[in-house]
DNA sequence: GTGCAAAATTTGGTATACCAAAATCTGTTG
DNA sequence: CAACAGATTTTGGTATACCAAATTTTGCAC
């Protein structure tokens, strides 16, 4: 994956730390203390947090530690309706100008998802099916949307990731999937959009009953 | 305003001077003499163009100066698919969410601009005409959506300047500023969205003629 | 025990120095 | 004159030290 400086580094496992949970949120991440505990200065733990925070997975406060984000359901379902709107767009984008090509890999990882569903672990899984939304997006030829796009799963990953456990109804997701794909290798916008719609409201869905599963356990 | 560090100090007149065309697209930053220019150390220089770089407005290079963006006509069209899809979005959610106070301000913003068109400066003008977009996109309550809709818009912020300078149409801008207030007023989101298509489509179709013009200059 | 003021700590921000890699310049050699 | 190897410069990255503001703790007085 190219050259990793240090402070991509330390943000990479920062961000592993924070969506697998081992960071909870909430608590706050010290630049000093953090630094000196995994070896490095001050220097690239600030970036490191700069860049969570502009992905929104760590909030800054004046003259506080920043702190684990710790979104609100109103701020996932927000995320949700900006992905939803940005996937929407991908797909009108990609039904026009996805190269065969590009379909075929995109079909290509769906197939991969369904080969490895009982094989491997709960997250990699959950890993692929991301990619599956990447490479939609990915194949609008729009890099803009792309980058914005795959900013914001980012930020979604954990609540997405808890939902999708709480859920367990692979078999649907991936007829949701295989629907979406016929939709856009037929090249029928209009379809893929409804198929699409159809997914992600399921997955908020999902995720919303989890969110109110949570309050309650905590009420 | 709040308070402004001395990094956002040097990210908004940075950011100031690629807009208003100071800094040529495709000239390089140089951490170190830009400071010493600016007489600050290297720090704060170095997190303002980190800043600028993930606005979109400066391209970082492994090994090289960072260098002024120089965005294509491509990359100009993708931004204003992708803030089309924003704004429709926001007048979907603002259409139903808004509250009258809401629009009043946004009413009184396009009446502000209204007022002052031929008493201001040209770039003034022009920022109470993004304030009016960015009115409608808070208006969706999505914060989300209206941080990621504010860094688009200042990557487009050149572009669009130069384009609406060259377009000289303000009566028809303000005749679809008001249709859209209208439709909005109405809370009829079809209306709403259908007005705010014809603007933007009106805007782009200006950016692209001025860099067309531009092309054939250089041509 | 309570309230308040002063001291100590924590925090973000900044300056400065150093290093290694990369790019560029330079001088020599064929 | 061309090509190539070595030296120099430039660059980004990192460590460290210092400062001021803000917070928290401490301790004294009532």
């Amino acid at each position: 994956m190219a050259e990793e400086n240090r402070f991509e580094h330390i943000a990479n496992r920062l961000r592993r730390g924070i969506l697998r949970g081992d960071l909870a949120p909430g608590s706050p991440i010290k630049e000093r203390d953090n630094a000196a505990e995994m070896g490095v200065s001050r220097t690239p733990m600030r970036e490191a947090i700069r860049q969570l925070a502009n992905e929104g997975l760590v909030v800054l406060r004046p003259s506080r530690s920043p702190i684990v984000a710790d979104p609100s359901w109103k701020e996932i379902s927000d995320c949700m309706d900006l992905v939803r709107a940005l996937e929407l767009l991908s797909g009108e984008l990609a039904c026009a100008k996805a190269t065969d090509e590009e379909i075929d890999q995109i079909a290509a990882i769906q197939a991969r998802m369904e080969a490895e569903s009982d094989s491997i672990d709960e997250i990699d899984l959950f890993e692929i099916d991301m990619e599956f939304h990447v490479a939609i997006v990915r194949a609008s030829h729009n890099i803009p949307l792309a980058e914005t796009h795959r900013s914001l799963l980012s930020r979604l990953w954990r609540a997405r990731f808890l939902g999708s456990r709480a859920g367990r109804n692979q078999d649907r997701v991936f007829a949701q999937h295989q629907a979406i794909l016929a939709a856009l290798r037929a090249r029928d916008a209009a379809a893929f959009q409804a198929e699409l719609r159809n997914h992600l409201s399921i997955l908020k869905q999902q995720i919303r009953q989890f969110y109110q599963e949570v309050e309650e356990e905590t009420a």
